[in-house]
DNA sequence: CAAATGATTCGATGATACTGGAAATATCGA
DNA sequence: TCGATATTTCCAGTATCATCGAATCATTTG
């Protein structure tokens, strides 16, 4: 995964809505949500919602499809994963975060 | 993690001289680096550099401590597993993208 | 074709981020 | 204390991002 793509796939996931988008795709596995379906389980205006839905597409975090009048997103499981790939390459590879990963599993309801 | 934890981890690694800091740090290990080096490394000037470093740390991202008149920054490796954990986990946790990350070993250290 | 529907693009506005020189702060050594 | 060094803070100017109503585009149906 290069430097740039990088940085696309970050600076996309670092937004309210857009991490929200991406989180209920990720739910919603490969099948996908119509736009509509996102704009009103998030309660964002269609506009805004397109908005970050085509900036998520242009960083390759989720695909477009389309069935007819809806336009179908669905999350890019492999874009995803090259980014966790790199993150924990430039971390745990060489060092000690890779043991912190897996104790993780503690559901804490902080707020 | 918190959602906003991870929305301030993610925005402050999505700028290309953020990422190119930590990445520094992070090979730099848990003893760090002055800022003075890092600026040179990097070639950036002290008052944007500064800029930069206090992004990272304000997202938990890096840690700070003073050496006679040096600021040395390291890496956080807790924070950085926390946000991979928390991508892993509404990635990875529930479909394919786990099995691809493992694999992302071409140069490996001794296991 | 025309109407209805699902979604995008446009456009103006406000908010936030990045940059880097100059001035201020902290520390060390003589 | 003074001067040098390491960094930060201040400030302004510029650039980029987010919002959302209205207009537009694409598709289906009658």
């Amino acid at each position: 995964m290069k430097n740039k793509a990088v940085i696309d796939a970050l600076s996309a996931l670092a937004n309210e809505h857009r991490l929200a988008v991406f989180r209920l795709l990720v739910q919603a596995g490969p099948e996908g949500q119509p736009a509509g379906a996102i704009a009103e389980a998030l309660d964002l205006p269609a506009s805004s919602l397109s908005f970050h839905l085509a900036h998520l597409n242009r960083a390759g975090l989720i695909t477009q499809s389309r069935d007819g009048r809806s336009l179908i997103y669905a999350a890019d499981f492999t874009a995803m994963s090259g980014l966790v790939g790199f993150l924990t390459e430039n971390c745990c590879g060489g060092a000690s975060c890779a043991p912190v990963v897996a104790p993780t599993q503690k559901k804490r309801k902080a707020s």
